[in-house]
DNA sequence: GCCCGAAGTGAGATGCTCTTACATATGTAA
DNA sequence: TTACATATGTAAGAGCATCTCACTTCGGGC
């Protein structure tokens, strides 16, 4: 840290004094940690530590230790709402298998990141006043809540439609922390989540069982 | 803390030097943090004050932080059961009367201890070696296949006994998440849980319509 | 009555959060 | 080019938390 400016970068992209991308690291960093040692498994410090900078630098990006991690979490609720537009977009609109796709999305999502996927759906205490994070919650349910009136061929503020994308909601959002938490004694040979999906959406906007 | 001993004690039941009843105190203390301040919003430091004791004295009944978190949590869980238990006796056996109550009795338990029941699901991380817990999980479990069981007149151990029982848990699991969350647009004016939870115990243990 | 183990104390090492004062880089304008 | 404003970094440190260690105090069994 010496003689030359440039060799010290460690392994990222930084250029000399000044980082140059030091949020987005960080982010990414924090994200790391939390899937790897769990959702409290980081710390501020070792982000920076990692980023190559002092413990001091990212109170220059974020104000505290909960606005990573509200930071963090955004950025993955983008990424969900994404995958779970991505599932809808695959098949025609109003379909089943374009609800079920959903739902997979999101249950893909929670095996793939369940730190981040923990972290979104348990962050409400002392996050209250986060309103960006919360209507993106809504953009994710709207996803949800407009795939499920196309199949029903019903307006998204119908109050049956609404029913049963809460509904809907409940049963993925459940099977998803059931899997990633593993408390429960699964069916035998575990569970095919593409056909489980199909099922579930099927008695669900399939004819009023409910 | 020099004078008078007896007259320290916290409003506790402490008797002089020694306490008398620690473990179970800091266990409650650290329980009502986590339900005031979230799950994290705790510390051994803050527990020990409550009890009266010095900072040094919780690590006489409790190896590390991480321990005490889960005496909560299997403290917890014993209660969670026992309601689900409840639930269950308070209607014939084999009844569908009997499968909701378990579920509201989950539900109930959710909502009024959202940080314990939060800890109780996201306690995976780092705790992979703790096979009470997991014992107790498969307790709670087990309310729920034998009263499908029941309900359906088959042995708990048959398959669709089994899937049919996941999907119950699976529901009245995300329901119960999104409800202490509240990151659904619940359906206007709420949600009558026992209407809904008996709905939802008809349709999966009713006809296969899965 | 004595001793031993259980349960508590105070001091301290280490690490984390966040603040403050200061240093350095970058862009814009004179 | 120089000069300044702003953004971004550093070093040092206050304050609190976890956990350890050596020591003290209490209560029960012999």
């Amino acid at each position: 840290m010496s003689d030359d400016p440039a060799r010290a970068r460690p392994a990222t992209s930084r250029a000399g004094y000044h980082h140059g991308d030091l949020r987005a690291q960080l982010i990414e960093a924090v994200r790391d940690l939390v899937e790897t040692h769990g959702p409290d498994g980081f710390s501020v410090a070792e982000a920076a530590r990692r980023a190559g900078v002092s413990s001091a630098a990212p109170y220059k990006h974020f104000r505290d230790r909960p606005e990573i991690l509200r930071a963090v979490v955004s950025e993955g609720m983008d990424r969900l709402r994404a995958a779970m537009e991505r599932g809808a977009a695959a098949h025609p609109a109003g379909s089943l298998e374009g609800v079920a796709a959903i739902g997979l999305a999101y249950v893909d999502f929670a095996k793939a990141e369940p730190g981040v996927f923990r972290l979104v759906f348990g962050l409400t205490e002392g996050h209250e006043n986060a309103p960006d994070l919360r209507e993106k919650g809504e953009d994710c349910y709207g996803v949800v809540l407009s795939a499920a009136a196309a199949c029903l061929g019903l307006p998204p503020d119908d109050p049956d439609v609404e029913r049963r994308a809460y509904m809907l909601w409940s049963f993925v959002h459940g099977h998803s922390f059931l899997t990633i938490d593993m408390k429960h004694a699964a069916p035998e040979g575990g569970i095919d989540d593409g056909a489980y999906l199909m099922a579930v959406s099927r008695a669900i906007l399939g004819p009023k069982t409910f």
